[in-house]
DNA sequence: ACTACTCTTAGGACCTAGTCATATATTCAA
DNA sequence: TTGAATATATGACTAGGTCCTAAGAGTAGT
């Protein structure tokens, strides 16, 4: 019965993915083998051990604290020509999507489209004043979003960039953002 | 020399808070007592053993995806009414800000005004379409972001949520999101 | 100096949820 | 029926604790 243990494998994998708690006991009882059965599974699978199980999942939810960004940028900056054209790539992984519908949430576009205009414009500082964005296209985890900017118009103080992401030349999300610009004589320096 | 125990006992607690995943044994060696002292410390300030204390955090990080609200959410819900209204609150804190001008990043503001958009929709699952937003203000670290969302109008498919956001009453964020809403008649149930 | 007290350290027995290695039993398919 | 795959059993060992008892160290009051 080949079978029989290929399936009891793989759903042991899916039970602990949704539920890490259980040790080896409560997994022999579910599914009415001996312990050992069940070690051999998981060492056949590289399944770690309930604590260190438990110990990953607890260490992702210390990262996810800082979450959101770190860094000064969403995405990878693969080109950059200032105050004309930028693009970046964002991997959608799973801790950008919905648990539920696996669809990247809406915040992580937008956050990488408007590093991007920040990023492109040429000043000490940039600011994001207004923008119009439209998402038009579902994004799921592992897909790859090229977001590329450009440059659509400059006046004093304001800049307009235009952004679009693409994820297989497939447009994704489109945005509009006027960008407030200053070269850094702004109100600094206090230090309270 | 009653300070010295109460001195460890601090520094323990706000210790294990920032790093739960030490043993009693690295506590003995950073605080140079012995084990045997670390376990009375911790039965004095009731705090569990490294197992629990991890097991503690990463039940927290489960509920959190399961509850789809808490954490899914960026900024703390307060209130809310379900198709109806919904605050919540974001403290801007440094990892908020450009290291530069101490500004706060859009996506941020964004984030919390389009996360609560998500709550506020009574549905399985809900995206944002399109949405038209105004920086109307800079926020700093340390200021506390109250974004205030009401629906403005529902048709089948699509809500409309407008999203305030102030810092001690001053207009800081303002923006009108598109919400696709479906209800869980996507696919799923796929064993393999 | 002696006692009283808190604090600290030490030791042993036990626990859980494993590890690894080895041996035996069961099952199925050729 | 025999051999391979699969399953189960057993024993020795581990980390990181628990709980309990006992004893030493430091300090204060009388």
């Amino acid at each position: 019965m080949k079978r029989k243990k290929k399936e009891r494998q793989d759903l042991l994998k899916v039970t602990l993915e949704e539920n890490p708690f259980m040790t080896d006991e409560d997994l022999a009882d579910q599914f009415s083998v001996s312990i050992q059965t069940i070690r051999l599974d998981r060492l056949e699978l590289a399944i770690p051990e309930l604590r260190e199980r438990i110990k990953g999942v607890a260490k992702k939810q210390l990262d996810d604290v800082k979450a959101l960004s770190p860094e000064e940028v969403i995405g990878e900056i693969v080109d950059l020509q200032l105050d004309e054209r930028a693009i970046s790539i964002l991997d959608v992984r799973t801790e950008h999507v919905f648990t539920r519908s696996g669809i990247a949430r809406g915040h992580h576009l937008f956050a990488q489209a408007n590093s991007l205009a920040v990023a492109i414009i040429d000043d000490e500082m940039a600011l994001t004043q207004k923008a119009t964005i439209r998402f038009t296209r579902q994004v799921q985890a592992g897909e790859r979003v090229i977001a590329k900017a450009n440059i659509t118009g400059i006046e004093k103080g304001r800049t307009s960039v235009e952004v679009k992401s693409y994820v297989d030349q497939e447009l994704v999300f489109s945005g509009e953002f006027v960008m407030f610009r200053t070269t850094e004589r702004e109100t600094r320096r206090r230090e309270s």
